[in-house]
DNA sequence: TATATATGCAATCATTTGGTTGCGCAAGTT
DNA sequence: AACTTGCGCAACCAAATGATTGCATATATA
């Protein structure tokens, strides 16, 4: 009931896993990024997640704890719920891997442009 | 030899695999990622990528073909040497992915913006 | 032409992965 | 107190994965 809705103290399975996997790992499975996609605008259970697919609660519970165990998600239990909400830093981590190639995209334009002001020169 | 570096129309087990895989699954494997990371400022061979790793050239090439499979990765071949380059415009699919939630949470702070303003005008 | 080098491919193997079923337990409900 | 519901966990299984070894072929060199 709503009287437990923010009752945090009084769970009981809300395991905490051992980082084991990591965050690239978590999304190489499509069901887990249609699961990331699902609860980014809103945390859900497993239950709720579960229908939005073909396979068993358990399967969906097992994509939800390997995404906990990477840290991509995080548990809220209320009540005899638990409410899977994603953890936006961790998100960040994909994009700071994509960050480094930009850095190399981008001196290879400065190269281009130290080639580029070479020639330039050269023709004075 | 240098008469053979452009000759681009001269390979032999160049092969063009079909698109099996996903950029996600691509990127899953650290030694892929290692990979990627190694060819993004300039091609380089197999061989010359097995030096890189403690695993055997053929391990490599393997992966290697899982990211040319994936479009992640070209081949260029000049004489009896294959040149792999990584495709950009691949790399970008994973940032596109990552925009949904960019826009997600962008929504959310819009929202917020609302309930703020309704605040606001209430106030009044 | 004979030999060395660069590479892809097939067969094989241990490990991991994604999924299913069955179960136990705590939290609600009647 | 008895029943229902939500959820995690263990056991099990088929398929995929990462790595190795051996082999075939094309290119380069002596």
């Amino acid at each position: 009931m709503i009287a437990y809705i923010f009752a945090t103290d009084c769970f009981h399975k809300q395991t905490i896993y051992p980082m084991r996997r990591d965050v690239f790992q978590a999304i190489a499975d499509p069901t887990r990024r249609a699961i990331i996609l699902l609860i980014a605008s809103q945390a859900m259970t497993p239950n709720a997640l579960a229908e939005h697919f073909d396979s068993t609660r358990q399967a969906v519970s097992k994509h939800l704890r390997i995404l906990t165990e990477c840290r991509l998600v995080q548990q809220e239990q209320s009540g005899r719920e638990i409410y899977y909400r994603l953890n936006d830093a961790k998100l960040k981590e994909i994009d700071d891997w994509l960050e480094q190639f930009r850095k190399i995209w981008e001196s290879r334009f400065n190269e281009l442009d130290t080639i580029l002001l070479t020639m330039k020169n050269k023709k004075k």
